[in-house]
DNA sequence: TCAAGTTTTGAATCCGCAC
DNA sequence: TGTGCGGATTCAAAACTTG
């Protein structure tokens, strides 16, 4: 693999071949349209998400989010966002391999606007991929559920389009031979892996995991081939794909992430041939709400659960909490409350009649996790 | 609750009271442009995916898939897909109190096109919800991922939309004290809970799981509430919302179905309304200002209070402020202002002396609450 | 040097009533 | 309809401090 080189910023001209392995200083659209047509493999996009933020957001102990409010994030209206949308996905498009396609991540103030402008385009959506994250920043104001997740669009360049790769054998004996689903746990980039500025802040606010890319690029790309990331950023794409023993191309605007991200992938070392094969996703423990008893039939709203000596007894009610006397709660909370404690075990402590007496709700909780452990929660 | 019923199809007179509980038969936006305005608490939609699919599907072992072919799934183009997705938003959010909200599920084949239509008509997405199903069905040829979730959309009906319902209390006492993500998992609907015809077959190719939908109307609705939807189907909503011990409105144009789902519904025994308390937190109890502690003599007029460390000192004056150093004002501007922060909750912040040390003042508001429930306040 | 406790932080469309 | 203000609200993991 080429070292990383940048090219003039302020050429039109279409590049030749040096462009393999280097980042594109300019505007996306204004390089996209100097690439050769049909010319990469794969295309990686973290585009602007339109956040469309407004005033500060504070945590309970006061201190303030520090929240994406870069000039790049925002947009006039969603008939801006939608211009912006189409002009960079039809100079990606030309540049896409008949065969190639298109990974594009976003959430839901974004992605809904940009898969229909996929599909607008003749892009055909192949999966749309949710990345659950197994630590997602928590709902501050408790208005909203904890947005945990984003979702990715991948599409091949049109409905009729074959060959695209995908390495089906080797993602399903990368997870415990089942073939790989829809939606992946991965955690947020934090420690070591996230890139720092000179003052020890965050360089760039959204720099995505190197684990997601990796499992982008196992599943739908082969060695040697050419990855394109228009919004390079932090330089996450290219670093993966070096590693990988993929070429890659980025387009970015800011000087300072170019810097960033050139240093960061040349202390990339490739993996060897050999280790290519397979590389394994992370499992996370499967965690039961108890709520989930219900909705399984487990626990029916009503019933009645007491205490292993049946000293005290509570009913359950359709929203999840259990009730006794006047107070009402999660299983923790009415465990903790009838004993005077500080807290309590609600799973242990708590027990359900059956035929041959009383058993712990946990048991319940075991049989839920079997139906759980199948979807790899 | 009354008896379900249903309503004249041709008629296109504007709906009394009656619709209450019933299915009305016909065209979605004819129906719906029948009902009074903003007369629904929330919306589920579970509309036509617009699946496009083309040719057979065949298992590994040349079984064919039963494939959702029915006509009601077919459009010419997207441009027909997004007038018809347009019109039943439009009609819907006439019939959406102003404080009420929406949910739509979706695949990728019509979720985004659905997002899109539903931030151009104004609604203000709250979460996208992604349902992670724990048996989905696999990917049969091994060209694409399982796809193994689906997507919900949970909007306001405008950005400045106020007061929403969302029970966060119960969902978090529900879900180990943590709040609800939003990403849920359930099984798709099989068994008992399966629609099926005369000849054994699944009556509605799309039948949802009960558990998604009282996990919806748990969250998004109280007791009594109107739940709308305007693609029945096979009624799970109806189910859920008698079970649940809320109203529901139906549309739906098959008869077979509507058939289907009135019996379905009439076997419906709803839960016991003690059983359907939803937990509410603080948020939900009444207002107590601080004057009103001097009132009751549980705080006198120049007393002293500090904050837990015993770092600063406040004077309560006869007004109900509280004075230190040369300022005044509310014990959480006061609070905020010592501390130098932008806010502040005084109930907590400030403490009062007594014999075995300090007690937050919060202490206090609970004695005068309960002052407050005796006297029917 | 290690263990234990405390602080910091991450793509966030994050309030509701009274006047 | 706008403005003011009371006061309610967080999870996981890394980084940092203390013993």
């Amino acid at each position: 693999m080429s070292a990383v080189r940048l090219l003039d910023e302020l050429s039109h001209a279409p590049l030749k071949s040096e462009w393999l392995d280097t980042i594109l200083k300019g505007d996306c659209v204004a390089a996209l349209d100097r690439l050769p047509e049909k010319s990469v493999d794969i295309i990686f996009a973290d585009p602007p998400y339109n956040l469309q933020l407004d005033g500060d957001l504070h945590r309970p102990d006061q201190s303030k989010v520090d929240a994406v409010d870069d000039d790049w994030d925002r947009f006039e209206s969603f008939e801006a966002y939608d211009a912006f949308t189409r002009a960079w996905l039809l100079a990606a498009r030309r540049v896409l391999k008949p065969s190639g396609t298109i990974w594009v991540i976003g959430s839901y103030h974004n992605i809904f606007r940009v898969g229909a402008r996929m599909q607008d385009l003749g892009f055909w959506i192949l999966n749309d991929i949710v990345w659950r994250k197994t630590n997602p920043m928590p709902n501050f104001r408790g208005r909203r559920f904890q947005n945990a997740h984003e979702t990715m669009i991948w599409a091949s360049r049109d409905q009729k389009a074959k060959g695209y790769t995908f390495n089906y054998e080797a993602l399903k004996a990368s997870n415990d031979d089942l073939q790989m689903r829809s939606d992946w746990l991965f955690p947020i980039c934090t420690g070591g892996e996230r890139l720092k500025d000179e003052n020890g802040n965050k360089l760039h606010p959204t720099q995505k995991p190197e684990a997601l890319l990796a499992r982008i690029m196992m599943a739908s790309t082969k060695p040697g081939d050419v990855v394109l990331d228009p919004f390079f950023g932090s330089g996450t794409t290219g670093a993966v794909a070096k590693r990988l023993g993929r070429h890659f191309v980025g387009i970015e605007r800011e000087q300072a992430y170019i810097d960033a991200a050139n240093e960061r992938i040349a202390a990339v070392r490739p993996l060897e041939e050999a280790d290519l094969t397979v590389l394994s996703g992370k499992r996370a423990e499967p965690r039961v709400a108890f709520i989930s008893l219900i909705d399984n039939g487990l626990v029916v709203p009503g019933a009645t659960l007491y205490d292993a000596k049946k000293r005290w007894a509570a009913k359950v009610r359709a929203d999840g909490t259990l009730a006794i006397g006047g107070s009402a709660g999660s299983i923790h909370k009415i465990g903790a409350e009838v004993q005077g404690l500080d807290a309590c075990n609600g799973w242990t402590f708590w027990h359900y009649e059956r035929s041959g007496g009383l058993s712990p709700i946990d048991e319940l909780r075991r049989i839920a996790r079997l139906g759980m452990e199948r979807a790899g929660a």
